[in-house]
DNA sequence: AGCAATTACATAATTAGTTATGTAAATGTA
DNA sequence: TACATTTACATAACTAATTATGTAATTGCT
């Protein structure tokens, strides 16, 4: 299939698909070739009554990895070809228990033991031929996407190359109003707007920048989506405040908090700070859990303006972050 | 999967099935972080007409290996959704030639670079951690089963294994009736018998083995399913010749023409033969091939009684086979 | 003990493909 | 040039799976 080579491997989905279409009609002429009266798709049901003696539908579609109502269908068929019988008695009656019958052992004994030892030698030798191991190959992927899907993997890559276009600029006078009018988004969107707000929102250079803080902007492909401030605070513990946080929705999973975050708490490490305080509330989990993640810490009992704040924090740059 | 470890190889078709739908499942999934509006299944034809341009359903069908009635329905949905427009004027009245819109055109682009290169990393990510290259591995095995089936590969572990099966015997009045029974079978399956072969079936001691020959009975399993003859001849230029091979339908494919064969020519070696001459007629295709397979080359002139015979062939025994 | 929740399964509807078949247009041939 | 064959496609019927839904039996809880 040239097709692939040109593709990417974003086609993996596809090419699996006719590899399988391939595989399973081999399949077919294969039992037909030792003349047995047996559909391949009837394999891992056949194969797990075989293996574990009688049991009941839900535990065998649990066991091949097929829905439930795909395993009652190929068990009726199987039963209609003799070589199960179901329905039988158990306690509980809700079960429809299945098990191989006479015929059905006798089958599965020969194709097991005899088919299935001229096929693994056939697919050894292909193996063999090939210098990179179709069967272990399948192993690991079903391993690794158990452990992180591909979706998951993708959003990664899709974060990774996002924030590569993300950048952080000085605040300047022009980004006054994306300043204000981003916080007041997120802002209203959960709670009201506070007087301590308005006063920050409607003179930055006044309540912030004078007073020895930062404020930073992150563009987007040139678009300003985000912006943070390092409020200088008057306090015998703290010299600095994260505070006014705000990414615009149309730039979420871009990594932009992250991205300000570590901008502000590096300028903020340049001015010489050896702790940095914020505050916040639980119903903004994302901002949480992304605090945490850049190490900041639970604190309790400081004096806060804000309503809204019901919770505090703090990082210590003296630390290794 | 722990199933597939007590399975062995013959479930690789359930196997790729399950992976298959697990990574398609994933795609569906991934076009919607991307927000487009796409279903994985267009794939193959979307990339086609993208990296092709306009063409007819059957053209492409064969193009990402599906079937046209597939193709046809694919590019409906898609003109539905606005990516192609399909039924475009061609030369050819019956053609119906898609191609991608502006729409399409720009989806596809921003697809397969950007969405493409994230997943291809996404999924070099996975290779890189396994020790097994899928990717790669797919490639080959589409490679090696286009070379040789895996049907083929099975039936040749199945000759092979039942060919060890085959024991080779020396003829003793027991098998007088087979020798008798399993020549006539063929003989008047495509011919009628001759005179010279009444006089051999019915007195096989006297017409073979006092006169110097030899005769040699397969079984398999025990069961006497193959016979052959060398027949000493008096001829200034052979020796032996090879005749009355016959082998029973029910032990077709175990390889039991070639054995007998064998064995004949090791037999014919010892008793100090350096050419052995045989006849046929070329309605027996098997049987010519085997031949030819053993190293026989077509001769012509020599006299034979049998009507049948219009071919002639000898081995020299002489040369290194 | 009585009722809600859960479970085990069957059945129906849907999906993504296939093969089979029909038809019009194009091509090949006597 | 007429007619048979082939090609290009659409449509229908089928296949092997899925998800959605309904129902009876069992379990859990107060």
């Amino acid at each position: 299939m040239d097709l692939f080579n040109r593709t990417g491997k974003m086609a993996l989905g596809s090419r699996l698909r006719l590899l399988t279409a391939k595989i399973t009609e081999e399949a077919d002429k294969i039992y037909k070739l030792y003349k047995v009266d047996f559909s391949p798709k009837w394999f891992p049901v056949f194969f797990v009554l075989y293996d574990e003696g009688a049991q009941g539908i839900t535990s065998i579609a649990e066991q091949i990895g097929h829905s439930q109502p795909s395993v009652t269908k190929i068990v009726k068929e199987m039963a209609k070809a003799g070589l199960v019988k179901d329905n039988l008695r158990s306690k509980d009656k809700r079960k429809n228990v299945a098990d191989l019958t006479e015929k059905g052992k006798y089958v599965a004994a020969k194709m097991i033991t005899i088919q299935g030892e001229d096929i693994d030698k056939a697919i050894d030798g292909i193996i063999a031929e090939a210098t990179h191991n179709l069967w272990e190959a399948i192993g690991e992927w079903e391993f690794l996407l158990e452990q992180r899907s591909l979706l998951k993997r993708v959003e990664e890559q899709k974060k990774l190359r996002e924030s590569q276009e993300v950048q952080i600029v000085e605040y300047e006078p022009k980004y006054k109003a994306i300043f204000k009018a981003l916080n007041e988004e997120w802002i209203t969107t959960y709670f009201e707007i506070e007087e301590t707000d308005k006063k920050a929102l409607n003179n930055p250079e006044e309540y912030i920048l004078n007073k020895g803080g930062k404020i930073i902007v992150a563009l987007y492909k040139n678009e300003p989506l985000g912006v943070c401030a390092l409020i200088k605070m008057d306090d015998p513990e703290y010299d600095y405040e994260m505070a006014k946080m705000a990414v615009s929705p149309k730039a979420q999973g871009k990594n932009m908090g992250w991205l300000m975050g570590q901008h502000i708490v590096n300028t903020a490490r340049q001015l010489g700070a050896t702790k940095i305080y914020l505050e916040s509330n639980t119903l903004l989990k994302p901002a949480i859990s992304l605090y945490y993640k850049m190490g900041f810490q639970k604190i309790q009992g400081h004096p806060t303006p804000y309503q809204r704040a019901n919770i505090q924090m703090e990082l210590d740059l003296t630390q290794n972050n």
